[in-house]
DNA sequence: CCCTGCTTGTGAACAATTTCACAAGCTCTA
DNA sequence: TAGAGCTTGTGAAATTGTTCACAAGCAGGG
């Protein structure tokens, strides 16, 4: 019954990454102090993180890697799979659906959508791509609950409202600009433009001082 | 003299691009209640966030567009022109470079590199893609602060120290590992698996319970 | 010029997250 | 069985980030 921080989650999902190569290695156990290492974090932030779901290690020893991967995979959600819509047959979303990891995560990708005729009906990796007015009803047929929206800016808002009347319960956004979505749908915001206005900032104003403006 | 959180920053960002919006429209002052609808925050987080570098309102007026957007340019250090390096002329390289924010906001392509002879020598955008060989040579000559790493997690690192021992101090990294670097360096990671598995964790545990393991 | 209505700027209160510190517990050895 | 050496799990403290609440200040009208 308790609230889980974001940056937990963000933490969770690193950890499996690792264990998941540690078991490929063999490796029985690991301590807070390795997955630490790996993850560039604390051993006390990996402990607190690990101890809100339960248990999972054994004092003196460390933890087991093989059982703490499922577990973590179990409380991540990724022991099913989920099927994924990409909306936008571009760049981004040909990146995503490229990225091997994605498949082994247990994301399928269920259909890519695009409203430029010259796309639509073009074979993208192993899908075909469909117009955006066929949404809702292919929406209804194969309820796919995540989608990945990876369109310019202009009218995300309005694909949004569309896939969240159709059903869509998660969503995760490429294009730069601000998107509402009732409070029983997650979203997520990835923007490029503003990771470089970051470093550019981290750039420009060393130790980030404020530099005291007038 | 004070520190700025990576939320203000991403913040500041944020209500740049609107304000950006807000000028084309000739419209000349807005609110920070304004501010805050649009961007999707609170009027005291805008307030607070401009407070850290100046004051730019006017009490019962709200901000000037125009000057505000001056002010948070420069604050964002993007008067200026950034050359940023493209490593791995991959999807998402391409869709970075393809995006028009990036070029509006003064970040130019100042090269690309592959490791995949395929790849080296062929046009891309209006660079050619370069050998990665060819990294330190061409940095001393052009010094490029900022490097956007798309290339797969092995031999990320490697890559990494060579692009810091050649003067690079900012990297925006895309490759799903995490990254060291040495303190002078900036690095700022997306990571799109782990967004999706945010999505997945929210997904399966509904409101983020914690649903009690044991 | 004064009053009303509105909006900023900001210290102080609050909330969330991370770090600390240490008791509890496991394994191995003798 | 007792003791040494580790490492977990977790309340409490510290730190970091957000929200509140209100005095200060500007514009426009009478």
């Amino acid at each position: 019954m308790k609230r889980i921080a974001d940056s937990t989650v963000r933490r969770l999902s690193m950890y499996l990454r690792y264990l998941e190569d540690l078991d490929t290695r063999g490796q029985q156990t690991a301590s807070s102090d390795e997955l630490a290492h790996l993850c560039g974090t604390t051993p006390a932030q990996v402990r607190k993180d690990l101890s809100f779901f339960g248990s999972f290690g054994k004092r003196g020893l460390g933890y087991p890697v093989h059982e703490l991967t499922a577990h973590l995979r179990e409380i991540l959600g990724l022991q099913r799979e989920w099927k994924v819509l990409i909306i936008g047959a571009g760049k981004i979303g040909a990146a995503l659906a490229n990225y091997r990891g994605f498949r082994q995560r247990g994301f399928t990708v269920a259909g890519v959508y695009d409203n430029d005729p010259h796309k639509v009906g073009q074979p993208w990796g192993e899908a075909i791509v469909r117009p955006m007015d066929a949404l809702e009803a292919d929406l209804n047929r194969d309820d796919a609950p995540i989608a990945v929206l990876a369109i310019p800016a202009e009218g995300a808002q309005a694909v949004v409202d569309r896939l969240v009347k159709a059903g869509v319960r998660a969503i995760l956004n490429f294009a730069p600009t601000q998107i509402t979505v009732p409070p029983h749908v997650n979203l997520k915001s990835v923007n490029m433009a503003m990771e470089l206005e970051g470093l550019s900032f981290a750039l420009t104003n060393p130790g980030y001082l404020d530099e005291g403006a007038a």
